[in-house]
DNA sequence: AATAGTTTTGCAAATGTTTTCATTTTCGAC
DNA sequence: GTCGAAAATGAAAACATTTGCAAAACTATT
């Protein structure tokens, strides 16, 4: 059993030639004799030989892995963001190493140290809040980085991204000027999640122009889940003052604002107004569609992918991300006050 | 700025110790001295020496990466599994290199061979549906190989999973003892996809034992999205004759059933039974809630987990897999035929 | 203060490649 | 056939580590 498997060494005595051609055969073919190639390819086959890119990652050569970080796999639109980047960097040749920290900012960091320590020839990170620690390191080792989701203009590091305080900003503007005043929030924890932070102010922002204001008790906190938003939102609607519009932090907690008042039998747009922000699969096609802003993932993780990329084979600093904008989404779950 | 990167005998000069002596502590830092290790750390710190897994790789040390193949990332069930798999997996030392294939299986065996040059200790891969060619890759490099999702106990390879064919015949059968006998099905594409595959088998023959069949004209083939089964619902209901029961293959094409459904005004379970089969985040809080046919992707995820790391540090081939067996969930989108 | 035993450390070889440079082979032209 | 250039190959050094072995430095015991 323990026939230790073929090197390059193993592969060269079966073709009758030196370690160096086989090596070459594999990474500048054009140097070697057709015939030559084809004794070697034949030999590998036999062998079932596989090269080792650890063993020429020491040379300094490039592994083809990108490490990705994201607080979870697990939401609607990371999920998208994630799948979008894969499919965009593996184009390319490169393949991800992806690690969660479960909005862990300490995680985050031992993360990013040990796919540093498997040499990974660039990093991805979502959103620009991160311990300085974590900076700290990809500066120092200066890792080609990208931070994706969230963009800023100061931002230390180039970034792919949208503007989440002016998704926030757009939405709650549209709310206001259909003319509501009693407006509520249901928003997800907002520590360690500067998109969540940002989306607020904005909103928070457009209701203080019309020098309106989310009254404390109707500002919810609730996990990132359908569930949990609808059980608040079933809270919410239960007391005897009811606001006229639920502004949500994202599609999926909208959703669930949308299933609450369904149930209670609240009628949508015309007793209340409900949005939500990031336009997930299925918001569209929700009865009613749910007005949003919508945040292109895709369109952020395919930019994102070519970016770092261009920053790993030709490192010049010079590219400096990009902004994606968001855009209202003005469907059926939004409508004038009563 | 070509300052490279401090190596182990940068370190090894700065705490005027040997190289052998700063690599003893970090892999066995009970044979160094307590004082030693000191200066070793300290040095480390002022220099920002990373270790270099390539380098230690080369010696036959695990690097602790486990390869993972996912047709895709987008679908809400494999991100809930393949968070619930990298979680567990992490926890344990391992972080996962991930790359999806796009439901095509020859990019499966590229990407699975890409990997084994970067010497995982593991893979993992989804269904038990593999081109022969990935099969005999594995085998022949013997790697420590979890097939994720699907259980068969004929399997080529450790597998846990729940038996799809077994979620399609509990859903089947759930349908028909509620008496419908006017039985649409949407499923996804079954090439390429097992899973959808057997689970279409299993309602088959469940309703077959009963004489029923699913008419050509209601079996509807579509992509994996919620607008796609809501658009094919919403033509399959304006026809003439209509199912009183629409099986959906998943959680996903099941809410896009309701949504055109709730679209058109048809009443649900009133006038048109829904299932879906998944038990996604989100389903039991639909109004009206999913009944669907629960597949724990979080316990499968971590079982798999469990098992893979098992098979690579106690190489013990015994491990043999696990069925995580589907159950029902029996909530308000079915009813009794009228 | 010498000895034996134990704990620490360093040297050098080994790991699986790539690459530089020198050597050999091939090929076409004479 | 011989020559020179061009093409193909091989030998050996380099890469960043780990590890077996032996030497050195301590500790305790007498």
């Amino acid at each position: 059993m323990k026939e230790k498997k073929a090197d390059i060494i193993a592969v060269a005595k079966a073709a009758r030639v030196s370690a160096s051609t086989v090596s070459r055969s594999f990474n500048h073919p054009e140097l070697v004799k057709a015939a030559t190639r084809k004794k070697i390819d034949a030999a590998v086959r036999r062998l079932g030989y596989i090269r080792n890119r650890a063993a020429q990652t020491i040379h300094g050569i490039r592994g083809g892995t990108i490490g990705l970080i994201v607080p979870t796999v697990d939401h609607a639109i990371f999920a998208e963001l994630i799948q979008s980047f894969s499919e965009n960097v593996e184009e390319q040749g490169f393949t991800i190493l992806l690690a969660s920290h479960g909005y862990r900012l300490e995680r985050e960091y031992a993360i990013a140290r040990k796919m540093l320590e498997h040499r990974v020839d660039g990093m991805a990170l979502i959103g620009l809040e991160h311990s300085d620690d974590t900076y700290g390191l990809l500066q120092q080792q200066n890792t080609p980085t990208v931070l994706l989701w969230n963009y800023s203009d100061d931002a230390p590091m180039p970034c792919v991204g949208s503007d989440n305080y002016l998704a926030g900003h757009l939405i709650g503007e549209h709310v206001v000027r259909l003319g509501h005043r009693s407006i509520a929030a249901v928003f997800p924890p907002i520590s360690g999640n500067d998109r969540a932070l940002q989306r607020l102010s904005g909103v928070e922002d457009a209701l203080a122009a019309r020098g309106l204001k989310i009254a404390e008790s109707w500002r919810l906190e609730t996990p990132y889940s359908v569930s949990a938003a609808k059980e608040k939102v079933a809270g919410l609607i239960s007391l005897p003052q009811r606001p006229t519009a639920i502004i949500c932090g994202n599609d999926v907690l909208a959703w669930g604002a949308l299933h609450a008042l369904r149930r209670a039998g609240v009628s949508v747009p015309g007793d209340v107004t409900i949005t939500g922000i990031g336009d997930f699969h299925g918001s569209k096609d929700f009865e009613p569609s749910l007005t949003t802003v919508r945040i292109p993932a895709r369109t952020i993780g395919s930019k994102a992918a070519r970016l770092i990329v261009a920053l790993i084979i030709k490192d010049s600093d010079s590219e400096s991300g990009e902004l994606v904008p968001p855009e209202l989404a003005l469907r059926s779950t939004s409508g004038p006050v009563r």
